[in-house]
RNA sequence: GGCUGGGUGGCAGAGUGGUCAUGCAGCGGCCUGCAAAGCCGCGUACAUCGGUUCGAUUCCGUUCCUAGCCUCCA
């Protein structure tokens, strides 16, 4: 039984399929005219995380995440950078795939870019228009006629008379109401454009969607994400579009994740407070800044701060420490096994991943006490640690990997290479079995000192970087 | 102004109408040549003021604070 959070309903709800045992997963992507920050890497993991963790609970998901690769912000950057359209967004396109690759994250089933998907956007307009919903404005643009989507702020639970009030409004005498928002844009000169009954234009950022979820995963969704911010009005008007073409139902479950805040405000591109993915991992591993990024629901606001990324690797490291020095199997995690019945009891009760991040902990406990007591039960134990943490993406590097990484940005200026670290504990092996125990504590500090941190133990040292 | 959320111990962060979150940091002990790691133990946490209740951090209302959306935004 899986209850997730619905944005539409505001509370949990049980989820069922449309097709028993399969998913089909829209969630909103990125728009590609810069790097990504490390709040996008917040809703990719986060999205990342519900569909392995499906993936594990047996379900086949079509996960489908889409490019924008055409829109104002674009044409605007691409003409600042005097580069052409294609070459920035095919440059960002890599670079977010580069960084997605880095995180971890798995790739998504699909990833439908807009300027593929033209000829479904003109077909659903055409259909809009035709349905009523929509009108060609003097200018040849087509814009959506809001009042007459009678549900229309049903998911964001807002009145259309209440988003008059305050808000600045879109002045533009071609609009017959001012919330009808744009479906296709009359091409300007010089912009990229494609012909359309209505002449030469480029699509609104709203259908994107609508058309691209509705062709590849059909008129109805099981689930359709994305930050919490696209709720309105993209999400809304994806609804208005869709539903107002197709009149189907057009998505069950409406999944919407927190943002990362710095110094509690929203990390955005115009408060210049962001962090992009790229620089981020220069100081954190992936695992770690995983780690740090699903220790909060993915409802919840998570501040980015140093002192939280550090925290985030200590506690890697503690479940990493678990794994270490055991003899790890392929096992079939049994549902009857009392540590992977409590995490998926929290991962099915709307993927609480800090309460399934505890029962790790608790794990891991139970492999550390039994690690001294009955070595082959703690292999047993560790193994299912590291196959119930895989259904998160965590624990997914063989221990010693993990050490051998650093998170101290500037111990990487001297760091000692592992053949230099091998050398001198075994020179300080020599000198513990001489019993010159200052010259091995010498050596141990010089180690400290260049960021490697010893372990005794009954065979040999351990070491990791810190 | 309208509409959503949130305020939990030094920090991060779940959760619950009445004995336990969990992790980081700290302290004490065990272990160790000494450490580290690990194990064991410790710390009067639930913004405020009221109400409901035998009992509220948990339910209801007040106040204060805070974030977000209403404009492109993950």
């Amino acid at each position: 039984m899986l209850y997730i959070h619905n944005s539409f309903t505001k509370q949990k709800d049980l989820f069922t399929p449309i097709t028993p045992g399969k998913i089909n997963m829209y969630v909103c992507g990125i728009t590609v005219y810069d790097y990504c920050h490390i709040g996008h890497a917040r809703t990719v993991l986060a999205f990342d995380v519900m569909y392995r963790y499906l993936l594990a609970r047996g379900f086949e998901v079509n996960y489908v995440r889409n490019i924008t690769d055409i829109d104002d912000k674009i044409i605007k950057r691409a003409h600042e950078n005097k580069e052409s359209v294609e070459t920035l967004v095919d440059r960002f396109i890599l670079a977010m795939h580069e960084d997605f690759a880095a995180l971890g994250a798995q790739s998504p089933s699909q990833e439908p870019r807009a300027t593929q998907t033209i000829p479904q956007m003109i077909a659903m307009i055409t259909t809009l228009i035709a349905n009523g919903y929509a009108y060609v404005a003097k200018n040849n643009d087509v814009y959506y006629h809001v009042r007459k989507f009678a549900s229309y702020g049903a998911l964001s639970h807002r009145k259309l008379d209440d988003l008059c009030v305050g808000a600045r409004v879109d002045v533009n005498e071609d609009k017959q109401d001012p919330l009808d928002f744009v479906l296709w844009k009359a091409a300007k000169p010089g912009e990229p454009s494609w012909p359309s009954p209505w002449g030469l234009g480029r699509p609104g950022w709203h259908i994107e969607c609508s058309a691209m979820a509705t062709d590849i995963l059909g008129e109805t969704l099981d689930i359709h994400g994305g930050g919490h911010d696209l709720v309105f009005p993209h999400h809304e008007n994806e609804r208005a579009q869709s539903e107002g073409a197709t009149g189907k139902h057009f998505v069950n479950l409406w999944i919407h994740t927190g943002f990362v805040e710095v110094d509690a405000e929203k990390m955005s591109k115009s408060l210049g407070n962001f962090f992009t993915i790229r620089d981020v991992l220069k100081t954190f591993d992936a695992q770690t800044v995983r780690f740090f990024l699903i220790s909060s629901h993915y409802r919840s606001p998570v501040n980015y701060s140093q002192e939280n990324l550090q925290q985030a690797r200590a506690c890697c490291e503690r479940l990493y420490l678990a794994l270490r020095c055991r003899k790890l199997s392929e096992v079939e995690l049994d549902e009857n096994n009392a540590y992977v019945k409590r995490f998926y009891a929290a991962m099915d009760d709307d993927f609480n991943t800090p309460e399934a991040l505890s029962v790790l902990f608790d794990l891991a406990r139970e492999v550390n006490i039994a690690s001294s007591l009955d070595s082959s039960h703690a292999d047993e134990l560790a193994s299912v640690l590291k196959q119930l943490a895989g259904t998160i993406g965590l624990l997914s590097l063989a221990p010693e990997v993990f050490f051998q990484q650093t998170s101290k940005p500037s111990a990487n200026l001297d760091a000692l290479s592992n053949d230099a670290i091998e050398q001198l504990i075994a020179d300080r092996k020599a000198a513990r079995l001489a019993k010159d125990f200052a010259k091995a504590d010498a050596i141990r500090n010089e180690l400290l000192d260049k960021g490697v941190i010893l372990e005794d133990n009954a065979t040999g040292s351990c070491w990791r970087r810190s």
